[in-house]
DNA sequence: TTGCATAATTTTGCATACAAAATATATTTT
DNA sequence: AAAATATATTTTGTATGCAAAATTATGCAA
């Protein structure tokens, strides 16, 4: 498994072999955390001086960008960040429900004992996360949980689209959907389901998981409209 | 729907804003109709010369494939193109028989009486083409068919995702896996089924068209081994 | 020969330079 | 003053230049 960094206190840990990637995850954290607003303009200058790059590696990190849907790519007219609306954030849950849970199978196939024992130690964790009462922290918790079922999935292009079109993190964009405790409660299901290598199961708990909180996404936007 | 150009003459028609879009186009092609074989080095001075540009508009189309998994970017040492092994190739079956029937059912249920016109169009000339008896005019038609199905879906972070993994693509790279005329009629039930705007029935033909696919791609690889 | 160190060459990553396009500002015209 | 035109500034896309790293070639001892 080959976690992204999403948090910047992770960020610092990893050591970037060229500036292109650097700046493509320094840039892909700003718009994931809202530091870059959608509709913002990139421009090239300042953020080449503000990153203290010129602004040839930045070309690189917006292409990347604009293939994980964050920015748009207007020709002569430089890039800005792209705005997801409900309907986007509702198809991606879709997606979602349709992906994780073939993770969930495969980590329950094809996962080492290794694999599944850090699994199992992050769910603990999340208990304990969950009991602190610190929203971003049970958020942050929760995504690394399930980028790790897609880590361990042993299917790689699987994982290389859960992360890149940063659907857990987007799917939670607006905080998460119930209780700690109640997702605790449903990974729990996910987990057992996982350990006892029962494929089938890891799948249905996983699907019903997220099918539960794309119905609440469904609810909660028909009350604000 | 915005299809992506596969086939060389397809993209004659093709204005591009950029060079480095352009660029992307001619080495996914490349790499994809295997003119670059899977582990050839991809040199910069080299391919721009023999594109007539030069290496700076390489290095945005080498980020953008190596999101795409075509090209493997090794720091400081230059890209590759990727192979892909049998497993993977499986992998990718599996993500597919997740997302096009969902793509399917999107169209049934959001596309309009002219999107679904099209795809009876293009349904209709797969039957002539497939009586042709030409394998490669067949496989290009079958790779339009689905993806002109998740171009109408209505989904377009589903329709991003189907294009830019190459799901269609890659999954047939060894040859269709069956008769035209079995793609046909397999088709003909999805197709009925999106005309009728029968979700379910689009999303079930969907699945049984493509898990058949897979089941073949299975037992081909035993045979093989 | 083979193995290894050293030198020459190639290749890469990034910064910079420059022309063309887009945007902003100023000027004229009605 | 508003609209239209002209001018100046900014911004973008791409080519080029340069230093550092990687690769290949060469020389030399065992």
């Amino acid at each position: 498994m080959f976690a992204i960094a999403l948090y910047s206190e992770d960020m610092q840990k990893i050591e970037y072999a060229d500036l292109s990637e650097k700046v493509y995850n320094e840039l892909r954290l700003m718009i994931l955390e809202g530091e870059l607003q959608p509709g913002e303009k990139l421009k090239q200058n300042l953020l080449a001086n503000q990153l203290g790059i010129s602004r040839t590696p930045l070309a690189a990190a917006f292409s990347k960008l604009e293939k994980e849907m964050l920015v748009e790519l207007l020709p002569r007219r430089g890039a800005r960040v792209r705005a997801l609306n409900a309907q986007e954030l509702l198809d991606l849950y879709n997606i979602r429900i349709q992906l994780e849970p073939l993770a969930a199978a495969g980590v329950a196939r094809n996962g080492t004992d290794e694999d599944i024992a850090t699994i199992m130690k992050m769910h603990t964790e999340y208990k304990t996360i969950g009991d602190s009462n610190d929203p971003r922290a049970v958020r942050k918790a929760d995504y690394e949980f399930h980028l790790a079922v897609a880590g361990f999935s042993g299917n790689e292009p699987l994982y290389r689209i859960i992360s890149s079109f940063n659907i857990v993190f987007i799917c939670n964009q607006g905080g998460l959907l119930k209780s700690a405790q109640q997702s605790y409660e449903e990974h729990s299901k996910i987990v057992d389901a996982i350990a006892s290598r029962n494929a089938a199961a890891a799948e249905f708990f996983m699907r019903s998981h997220l099918l539960d909180s794309r119905d609440r996404l469904l609810s909660d936007t028909k009350e604000a409209s």
